[in-house]
DNA sequence: TTTATTAATCAGGTCCCCCTGACTAAAAAT
DNA sequence: ATTTTTAGTCAGGGGGACCTGATTAATAAA
């Protein structure tokens, strides 16, 4: 069991990382002003163009599934998506009740300019440091990866599986 | 420079940690469903919630300065936060056009509770690991405010001052 | 063939963040 | 004493993440 002190001092730079990254896209987001670009990849919309870029042309069925939404709201995400041109809906020729979406190219671009940038503040970091890094977040993702897991099973299966992989893919 | 694959690496790992982050407290926020207790302490209710608790007693001009918001957005924040008893509202007598905003003591409660947790899962790192992972975060941040410094000396002023110094006071 | 079950849809709702415009009341400046 | 500035308010709006309930069309099961 590591020593107080010092995770107090670790949980308190986390929080001051998640409060200064708020505030870098927070100010990137007035400054191009990308006609609402801007959302988290982890809800929504978001969400649905990370799950797309990994497997296209699912149902959205098996969307809401995945990403533990009702089939309202996958729907609704869906039919914003489509409004902005970053996905296609399609009947499904096999079975008529379904409905197939797939990214268009711009979604394809947009989803993967999304998770391919690499944060500026690396650059000041050390290969020792990075590798530092690599080796702690692991560590700290598969914690919760698993307290994920007790608690729900299904979720994990569902979402993990099928996007946490991607990112994997992305990066190395 | 550091070398290209790492960072990658790392930018990869980092972008993990926020969806799992994500995943977490969103499986959190459903199984105690603690009435609209979750949102996130850098913005909206949450954002005034953490000002205050650093400097508590502020107009609402003066909080709608330092948090980068207008007047309005703040007003409807802090009416609300006073729905929830977390704040109170208070007319200056020094000066009767200012409103003073105060937390209450479940306000306080609730404010430092939020960011006085620990999370389970430095449990699983080293005292070396919890020392570099300090260093870094440390370095990133830094980074990141000297980013938001150039692009808006203003905010920097307002925001980092105000609160930032605040998160480490309460966790060193 | 008739009865489920399934995939989607529409309608409507809750709550959140955040903004502009228009307007008052109180203090400061002229 | 009269303007002007300042701190707040109300009204209204846009977009986002979700959800429940009711309904339709197509497929699978009885």
């Amino acid at each position: 069991m590591p020593n107080l002190t010092k995770k107090r001092n670790a949980a308190g730079k986390l929080i001051e990382y998640g409060m200064v990254q708020h505030m870098a896209d927070d100010l990137a987001h007035r400054r191009h002003a990308n006609k609402g670009d801007q959302q988290s990849p982890f809800q929504g919309q978001g969400k649905i163009l990370l799950a797309l870029s990994q497997t296209d042309g699912l149902s959205q069925k098996e969307l809401a599934n995945r990403l533990n939404m009702t089939a309202q709201s996958t729907a609704e995400f869906v039919n914003k998506l489509v409004k902005k041109n970053l996905v296609s809906k399609e009947k499904s020729t096999v079975d008529r009740r379904k409905t197939i979406i797939r990214l268009t190219d711009h979604g394809r671009r947009t989803a993967s300019k999304e998770s391919a940038k690499i944060p500026a503040y690396l650059d000041d970091l050390t290969d020792t440091e990075l590798d530092q890094l690599i080796a702690i977040l692991t560590k700290i993702n598969n914690s919760l990866y698993d307290e994920i897991h007790t608690e729900n099973p299904n979720w994990f299966e569902n979402f993990q599986r099928s996007v946490a992989d991607h990112l994997r893919d992305w990066f190395l």
